[in-house]
DNA sequence: GATGTCTCAAGATA
DNA sequence: CTATCTTGAGACAT
C-alpha cells in the first residue's frame, strides 16, 4: 500500500515526519480492541448495517456475482446433494462451477471402455487410436463404491476462460509470455481441481497422479505451446521461474522429456544431421555436482537398471551422444535445477537456472566401478540470477552469511510464527511509517446470520471423507484445501471453521487463521515505497496471509492509503472480462483499514498483473459471521518476487495514483 | 503400426 | 525419514 507513496510526479515529496526510526518499530507489538468494542463482540448488539451474505438473500435488485457468485454444485456423485436454500442457479464461475456427472468407471482416459469416446473433442488423431483393440492391462481397481468423475467440461470450462480454445498452430509451436501463463494456469488449476475430486474418494494424497492426468487431457487438445525444439530461451519463460511438476516444463516447451534428464534435437547442419543438447534437469537422480551456481558437472544418463538397480557402464548415446555434440558446437543449454520443497518433503522444485555452455566431458568411474560421462557446464554471464538467490537465502537462514541492509530482523516482534523482517539495501529510509502490528483482523461487530450455522465436532480436524462434517459440507462436500494448504478450487466464499468448531487451530479447514506460513520480508523497493516478498518459494494457491486491521463500519479517510475496499470492481482473476461482465457488480461491504494497525499485506504493493489475489473467507459461530481476506498466490512465485495484488477500480474517480507495476497490461493508474 | 525399453516422476506404502 | 513398489508419458528402437 506504499505505492505511490512519495512518488508523485508533481513532486511532493515523503513526509519525513512520518517515517519514524528503528526504536519506535520495536513496538509493533499486538494491540487488541479495547474493552469496550470487546464487550460488542461478545455480546452482540443489533447490527446497523444491511445483513447481505454472499450466499443470500440479497436485497431486491442485487443480484449475487463476482466475487460472490453462486455456491457450486456438490461434486461427489451417489449422495444425498445438500442443497442449501437460497442456492441461485449456476453462473459462470470460471471453469468450476459446472456440476461434474458421473461416468462409468474407466472411462477416464480409456476411451475404449463402454463406448464413453467422444467426450474428448478438440482431438487430433494422432493419438486416439493407440490403445485400440489391445489387451488392457490390468489395473487397480478403484473402491467398489467409487464412482468416475468425467472432469473435461472443468477442463472445457477453464480453456474458455483463459480464452485456450482456440489456441492457433503459432501458438502452440512458438508461445508468448501470456500464453505460457495461461497454460500453466489451466494446468495448474486443473491439477488442484482433479487432487480435491480424487481425495475423498481414493484416500490421502490419492495416488492418482492428477499431474499426468492434466498434462495428457491438455495435450490430448493440443494445449500446450512452445511444441518446436530450440537451441537457447524459450518464449514466455524468465530465467528464474519455478515449476513443481515436470510436467509443467513440458507443456510449455521448456524440457519436453516427462521424466529423461536431457531434451536434444536433431540439427541439420551440413549434409547430415546431428544430435544436440538443448536442455538438461538436474534433480538429484545421479552424482551430480551443484557447484557454486555458475558451475554444474552433470552426470551423462543411463549406466542403471533401473528394475534391480544393477549398474553397467553408460553409452555414448541418446543423450550422452547429444551433450557430446553440444561440447563441441558450443551451443547453449538451458538448465534446470531441482531442488527438495520444503514444505513438501517427498515433492521437488524445478528452477529454470538460464542458459550454459558446456565447457567439457570426461568419462570416469563411479562408486561401483561404472564408466558414467561427466560434463562441465558454465553459467552464460550477463543472465538474472536464479539458482544463487536460492543459495543466498540458504545461507542467510543458517546464519552462515548475514543479510544486508536488515533494519529490524522481526517487525512483528513475534506476533506471527515466522519473523518476518525489515530490509532497506536501496537507499537509507529507515523503516515506513509508524503503525502497530495486529496479526489479524479487528471486528467492532460480527455480521449476522439469519440462521444459527453448527460447528464441527472433528476432533483431529476435518477430514476430506467426512461426509457428515458440517463445515466441509458448507463447501459443497469438497475441503478447500489440500494437505499442503492449496487452495484447490476458486470460490465464492471459503467457509472455515469457526470458534464453535472442535477441531484444532491446525485443522485443514482453517487454512487462514495460521497467520504465514513461509518467511517473508518487508523491504524497500527501487520506486514504490515498501513492498512485501517471500524467502521461500511459494506454489501457486497458497495461502498468504490476510488483510489484517480494522473493519470500517462508517466510511473512510480518503488520505488512507491503508485501505482494502471489497466494494471496488475487481477483476474475476485472468479470467476474460465478458465471460463474467454481470458479474463483478455487487460487492461485498467490507471495508479495512490498516493504517494504524494492521500485518504485512499492508505493504503489498498494486500491480495489474498481479501474483497474489484475494480471497473472501467466513467464519461462522452460532449466528456470527466473521468475513475475512484471505492472499493465495495466483502463480507460482520465486522467492524474493515481490508479492503484488490488483487493489481494483474504485468507481469514484477520485484519488488516482499513478501506477508504476510495469507490467505490459499496466492500466496506467491505481487506486 | 504395435510392442518393448528406457528415463534425474510422483505418490503410496512399509 | 529412506527404501521400495507402482503406474506411467513420450521418445526411440525393434
Amino acid at each position: 500500500m506504499e505505492q505511490g507513496f512519495g512518488s508523485d510526479p508533481s513532486g511532493s515529496t515523503i513526509d519525513k515526519t512520518r517515517v519514524l526510526d528503528v526504536k519506535p518499530l520495536r513496538c509493533l507489538s499486538p494491540v487488541f480492541p479495547s474493552a469496550s468494542e470487546m464487550s460488542s463482540i461478545t455480546t452482540p448488539q443489533p447490527s446497523p448495517f444491511v445483513c447481505i451474505t454472499p450466499t443470500g438473500p440479497f436485497p431486491s435488485g442485487v443480484t449475487p456475482i463476482f466475487p460472490f457468485l453462486s455456491p457450486d454444485e456438490p461434486v461427489r456423485m451417489g449422495e444425498s446433494s445438500q442443497q442449501t436454500p437460497n442456492q441461485v442457479p449456476n453462473q459462470g464461475t470460471f471453469g468450476f462451477g459446472q456440476p461434474i456427472s458421473p461416468i462409468p468407471v474407466n472411462s477416464f482416459g480409456n476411451q475404449t471402455a463402454n463406448g464413453s469416446s467422444g467426450h474428448v473433442n478438440n482431438v487430433g488423431d494422432s493419438g486416439s487410436g493407440k490403445k485400440k483393440g489391445g489387451p488392457k492391462k490390468p489395473r487397480k481397481v478403484p473402491p467398489e463404491n467409487v464412482v468416475e468423475v468425467d472432469v473435461e467440461p472443468l477442463l472445457n470450462q477453464l480453456l474458455m476462460s483463459f480464452k485456450l480454445v482456440d489456441l492457433d498452430q503459432a501458438k502452440k509451436a512458438d508461445g508468448d509470455k501470456e500464453v505460457v501463463r495461461r497454460i500453466l494456469l489451466v494446468f495448474d488449476l486443473f491439477r488442484r481441481r482433479m487432487t480435491q475430486i480424487d481425495e475423498p474418494r481414493y484416500g490421502a494424497g490419492s495416488g492418482r497422479r492428477p499431474d499426468l492426468k492434466a498434462s495428457k487431457m491438455m495435450m490430448l487438445k493440443g494445449m500446450r505451446t512452445n511444441q518446436t525444439k530450440r537451441i537457447g530461451n524459450v518464449p514466455g519463460i524468465e530465467v528464474g521461474d519455478i515449476f513443481f511438476f515436470r510436467m509443467e516444463l513440458c507443456v510449455v516447451g521448456l524440457h519436453a522429456p516427462t521424466m529423461s534428464g536431457i531434451d536434444y534435437m536433431s540439427l541439420k547442419l551440413t549434409k547430415d544431421e546431428e544430435p544436440l543438447a538443448v536442455s538438461i534437469v538436474s534433480a538429484g537422480g545421479y552424482d551430480d555436482d551443484g557447484g557454486d551456481g555458475d558451475l554444474l558437472i552433470y552426470t551423462g544418463q543411463g549406466g542403471v537398471q533401473r528394475k534391480d538397480g544393477q549398474m553397467f557402464d553408460q553409452k555414448l548415446e541418446k543423450g550422452n551422444l547429444a551433450l557430446e555434440k553440444s561440447v563441441h558446437r558450443a551451443n547453449d543449454v538451458r538448465v534446470i535445477r531441482g531442488v527438495k520443497d520444503v514444505a513438501n518433503p517427498t515433492g521437488k522444485i524445478y528452477i529454470f537456472d538460464g542458459l550454459y555452455k558446456i565447457q567439457g566431458s570426461w568419462e570416469e568411474k563411479n562408486k561401483t566401478g561404472c564408466n558414467v560421462f561427466k560434463y562441465k557446464l558454465l553459467r552464460v554471464p550477463g543472465q538474472p540470477e536464479a539458482f544463487k538467490v536460492w543459495k543466498s537465502i540458504q545461507q542467510w537462514r543458517d546464519g552462515v552469511v548475514s543479510r544486508v541492509g536488515v533494519i529490524l530482523p522481526d517487525l512483528t516482534s513475534g506476533a506471527e510464527s515466522q519473523a518476518v523482517c525489515l530490509v532497506n539495501d536501496v537507499d537509507d529510509e529507515k523503516g515506513p511509517a509508524y503503525f502497530t502490528y495486529i496479526p489479524s483482523l479487528k471486528y467492532s461487530k460480527p455480521f449476522l446470520t439469519p440462521r444459527p450455522s453448527l460447528g464441527c465436532q472433528c476432533i483431529g480436524g476435518c477430514q476430506p471423507d467426512d461426509t457428515n462434517c458440517p463445515c466441509i459440507q458448507r463447501n459443497q462436500c469438497l475441503l478447500p484445501y489440500s494437505s499442503l494448504g492449496v487452495l484447490m478450487t476458486y470460490k465464492n466464499l471459503i467457509h472455515e471453521c469457526g470458534s464453535a468448531c472442535s477441531c484444532p487451530p491446525n485443522c485443514r479447514n482453517r487454512m487462514s487463521q495460521g497467520g504465514p506460513k513461509v518467511r517473508m520480508e518487508v523491504f524497500k523497493t527501487k520506486n514504490k515505497g515498501w513492498g512485501l516478498r517471500s524467502w521461500d518459494p511459494i506454489r501457486g494457491g497458497c495461502f498468504i496471509c490476510e488483510y489484517a486491521g480494522e473493519v470500517r463500519d462508517i466510511g473512510y479517510d480518503r488520505d488512507d492509503n491503508y485501505i482494502f475496499d471489497a466494494t471496488r470492481i475487481y477483476e474475476p482473476l485472468e479470467a476474460v472480462h465478458d465471460y463474467n461482465d454481470e458479474s463483478r457488480k455487487v460487492p461485498f461491504p467490507l471495508v479495512i483499514s490498516a493504517k494504524n494497525g494492521g500485518n504485512i499485506a499492508r505493504f503489498m504493493n498494486h500491480s495489474c498483473s498481479p501474483n497474489v489475489y484475494w480471497q473472501l473467507v467466513v467464519r461462522e459461530s452460532n449466528n456470527e459471521a466473521y468475513y475475512h481476506i484471505a492472499f493465495f498466490a495466483t502463480r507460482h512465485i520465486p522467492p524474493l518476487q515481490e508479492l503484488t495484488f490488483d487493489y481494483g477500480m474504485d468507481k469514484a474517480d477520485h484519488r488516482r495514483k499513478k501506477c508504476l507495476c510495469g507490467s505490459f497490461k499496466c492500466r496506467g493508474y491505481f487506486y
